[in-house]
DNA sequence: AAAATTGTTGTGCCCGTGCACAGTGTCTAA
DNA sequence: TTAGACACTGTGCACGGGCACAACAATTTT
């Protein structure tokens, strides 16, 4: 390994057995002054810095992570975060991390809450959750606090601030607002008129979509220059088609000047065939989420833009955060927002295409 | 290390003993067929992996590489690869991977061929480069073939096929045409007229940005519908602020439809102040790379989009890529385009705050 | 003064893999 | 019949750091 120091060349350099300079590196205590000071000096001169590898090798033990989300099978979104973290646990098995899953079904709190009990009750050293429940997510993560089982959040953030919260992982819905509207800002002209339509259950319970829709407007209100009118609707039953259909036939009377709509969702695709039945299709649309059926549409064209929100690096990073946490004993940014990247058909490759390809390391 | 499958369990199950396990894995010969099978038997049944910690504390040898790029320092372009390879090489010391720059000055064949024959004669196992001259480049890749120098190309790309050839690593450019093409036509009506515009020496050298231009300009063939003219012009001495305004004002007196310009380089804020003083700060701007210049305006929403071609991870990856063939001995796609990412002020924090947060691992 | 306690230091094994080397056993040629 | 060549197999050390434990010294207690 060339000549890179080790543990053994201090202890020469220092006149001690590499037992004491190992106690000094890691604070264990029962060293006297002189030895102490001995090895501070060599260590300084020589500038060591630990082989990891062989640190990983002989700190021979395993950690445990439960990973408390929802059920991928029951929404294809939550494929991702897993498909990134089983990416990086690939890079850290070796490290001694192991992980556990526990899907909870999507909007069932009682299943929530059974889950959560049973991972309070195993022996876990770190939680990476999503909070989809907010009242419920509170009480699960006081527990954790209680009992010190430390805890990540991605996609979802509930606001903590206790010694076990480790952070959080996911995107800015504000600035991702914003960004929408400056999309859709810059296609538009002088005195037409805008949309922003929330398709989800249950709008005023979901931080995500308040966030979203205030990022919207705010950036209008900041840039009046083109006097874009905003309209703001909601439609909670997306796969009734029959009746967004009527929904949408009855606002673009209303508002004939509609030439663009936000849709603060993934849903948008819903809406790309009732727009081409209306005669509607330059109407110009943005949403969220590279899943397949809005990809379709954004390679006809018929979606404008997607912003990503990039759902595989929030596990990803989940992992890697964990990682550097336990083996590198390194504490990292709390807060890690994930890029919010703009997609059109030119660039769209780039962000579906296998990310295993591009690859990543550990730092 | 809880319950992983080490060489000891896979001889065991077999019945021989950990060296013949051993022979099996690396192919070394001198095994019985009836020993092979056993061993082969039983590491399908236990699904071995091999436990890379370990083997890279036992496989104690080094890596040379060569890094062969323009210097620095007198573009701050190549500060971001640096800054990549920089990040990256903290990652694979461990592993051996040891790095040696030789940094070429821009535009300086000679100093570029002097370098590359240093390089020849010091006993390298892999040498990253930007060929930037076509015929020295060629030259240079023929000698490392010969004497089996592996190579691995980022930025610039010269076509390669033969054993030594490990990869590139760089953009797209005529998909960055198309990119920037599809942006500012959303922005534009019926009958404007937009310009191409190269600020650079020698055009026809450059192969990225002719085929930018092929890509900008194929994205009109292909959208006919609102019938956007293209201007196509370059100006060479981009220092030379009075001549570049005097082109440009001439420019717009000959066509003064012109409501974008998409200028193929990294050096479009020059054309900012000038259009401000000649009363046209509306006429929509693209261009390339997120230095400081570059950043102001964006901010300002004097540049409407800014492409970012990951310069920073062209150099990660490719210490990423040496690392999977050498410690690895894993085979990677030869050719590897980053992603274009649209950048506007919106998301533009995501691309520009410190990436070393965004963190990366060994998969 | 002897025994017990505490403080300090060094030794040696462990982690899982790579690889050199020393055995085995078999077969051929002298 | 035996030496030598050859094919195959097992053993054991090395890699660098973590950590348990033994050993020894210094101090306190009885």
């Amino acid at each position: 390994m060339k000549d890179r120091i080790r543990i053994k060349d201090i202890a020469k350099k220092a006149g001690v057995s590499k037992g004491t300079v190992d106690r000094v590196l890691h604070n264990r205590g029962n060293v006297s002054k002189i030895a102490r000071e001995k090895v501070q000096k060599a260590m300084k001169e020589l500038e060591y810095s630990p082989n990891i590898i062989a640190s990983a090798l002989a700190y021979n033990r395993t950690w445990r992570i439960a990973v408390f989300l929802p059920d991928y099978r029951n929404d294809p979104f939550w494929r991702q975060p897993r498909t990134g973290i089983n990416l990086a646990l690939k890079a850290v098995r070796d490290f001694g991390i192991s992980i556990q899953y526990f899907d909870f079904r999507d909007a069932d709190k009682n299943h929530f809450v059974e889950l959560g009990d049973q991972i309070l009750k195993d022996d876990f050293d770190v939680v990476v959750l999503a909070p989809a429940f907010a009242k419920e997510g509170h009480e699960f993560l006081d527990k954790c606090q209680a009992q010190n089982l430390k805890y990540i959040q991605i996609n979802t953030y509930l606001e903590r601030d206790d010694e076990a919260f480790l952070g959080y992982i996911g995107q800015d819905s504000y600035q991702s607002g914003m960004l929408a509207a400056k999309l859709l800002n810059f296609g538009m002209n002088s005195g037409e008129t805008t949309m922003i339509l929330h398709l989800e259950k249950a709008v005023n319970n979901s931080m995500h979509l308040v966030q979203k829709q205030q990022g919207f407007e705010d950036f209008f209100k900041e840039h009046p220059q083109k006097n874009i009118q905003i309209i703001k609707t909601g439609f909670e039953e997306v796969n009734d088609k029959v009746n967004l259909r009527l929904f949408l036939e009855k606002t673009c009377q209303e508002h004939p000047n509609v030439k663009s709509i936000f849709v603060t969702t993934s849903k948008l695709f819903h809406l790309v065939p009732i727009l081409n039945d209306l005669k509607k299709e330059e109407c110009k649309l943005v949403g969220f989420d590279l899943i397949e059926e809005n990809l379709k549409y954004l390679n006809e064209e018929k979606i404008s833009f997607l912003i990503n929100q990039n759902p595989l690096k929030q596990g990803y990073l989940a992992i890697v955060h964990i990682f550097h946490h336990l083996v590198r004993k390194k504490e990292l940014k709390k807060i890690q927002l994930l890029p919010l990247d703009v997609v059109i058909r030119e660039n769209v490759q780039y962000y579906t295409e296998d990310e295993r390809e591009q690859l990543y390391l550990i730092v």
